[in-house]
DNA sequence: GAAAAAATTCGAAGAACATTCGAAATTTGT
DNA sequence: ACAAATTTCGAATGTTCTTCGAATTTTTTC
């Protein structure tokens, strides 16, 4: 019967799921997602067409789940090490911008489908994605807040704005980087951006305070 | 016989392409791309489905026509009063980037075809949108370029990463604008947009040569 | 370790949509 | 008025999405 994913797989035919949304993601990435049909899937993952559906609702269900899996690996990516320089909210800031560009840089299919495909997007109105998507710029929310609250940044900052500034610049350069296929190196730019960027974003007196930020470089 | 727009009508019956543009913006808009289908457009253009391939050839030509159509339009828009402001590279930058943003404000829903549908999207790597599309994205090029020639902006400054930015951040802030039911006055909002990321592009030492800006406001 | 229960797989069939064809209707040119 | 060109759209086709349910495999129970 086709059962939604409400109810998980009790056995390892999981890596049927995974080969599932393993082949949409590089197949989503490559031609679009209105021009990949559930039978291109489908072939690509060696499983006939109908089982799609033991594991997806519908189309819709198995695009909404590209953005939401890699999210996980994303999240927890950048979450993890915030412990050494947790007490520096700038320097938390960078180094998860940055290791945002550098997850797109390595997963470009992913790239490809979130922000070419998926974001911005009216899917994303969909809850489903909506949800990480908000989940993911409120982070860039609260680590503006803290660098405010620190001192870094200006107290007038909007923090909405410094993270649609944030998150508009990522997606632009991405998608010009995935459409002229890949020229340069994506993290270099990432990183040119933000240091333009985090110059209005700056206390104005405080530009030497807080200058030392080379150490260890990267 | 199924002509593509190949030929242009030799009567008034040119109309009822518009009516199928207009029909389609709409719905395109409403519920996005993938879920409307030409069924859809053809009621609510009042027109018979096979009918609507007389004048384009496929869906995807129809996609294509929304952002092309309208981009004229902008186009022409923004294009025209440079002259009063021609001599000052800055100013005309901010002029035009705001009455984009008013642009998008009047036709929320060719703003919500464009940026939530087709750009990013792999749709901009067609040929016929990507053209428009770049010729859009190199005007700012050009502006940030004289206003740096003009010695506004950083001679260091990007073009490229500036346009990003402005791009981006545009992109962003109408996604948000329109997902959100148009809360805020979107021209306001793309203003302090607009300020907040000239601080960065403006040259260090001329913060006071050229903070003139305030004659006759905006 | 076999029978019952549960979960999984997929072939066949149906529905929705995009697209084509060509004959009828209309307009244009003479 | 008549022929040529153009425009319109009903009928038919092909592709893609989706459902159904019987056959198969796995898990649980005794």
């Amino acid at each position: 019967m086709s059962a939604p994913t409400l109810k998980l797989k009790q056995k390892r035919s999981q890596e049927r799921r995974e080969k599932i949304v393993a082949a949409a993601t590089r197949l989503f990435g490559d031609r679009g997602i209105a021009q990949t049909s559930l039978t291109d899937v489908a072939q690509a993952a060696g499983i006939p067409l109908p089982s799609l559906y033991d594991y997806f609702k519908d189309k819709q269900d198995l695009v909404a789940t590209v953005p939401e899996e890699n999210y996980l690996a994303l999240y927890n990516l950048l979450a993890d090490p915030p412990e050494e320089g947790a007490a520096d909210p700038r320097q938390q800031l960078r180094a998860i911008y940055l290791g945002n560009f550098a997850y797109i840089r390595d997963n470009p299919d992913w790239g490809r489908v979130f922000f070419l495909e998926i974001w911005p997007s009216v899917a994303v109105a969909e809850g489903r994605i909506r949800k990480a998507v908000d989940r993911y710029a409120l982070r860039y929310v609260d680590l503006v807040r803290h660098a405010i609250a620190s001192g870094d940044y200006r107290r007038q900052l909007d923090p909405y704005l410094a993270m649609s500034l944030l998150m508009g610049g990522m997606c632009h350069l991405t998608a010009v980087w995935l459409l002229y296929g890949r020229p340069y190196d994506l993290v270099e730019k990432g990183r040119a951006l933000f240091d333009t960027l985090e110059v209005s974003f700056l206390a104005k007196g405080d530009v030497k305070t807080r200058a030392r930020r080379s150490r260890k470089s990267r």
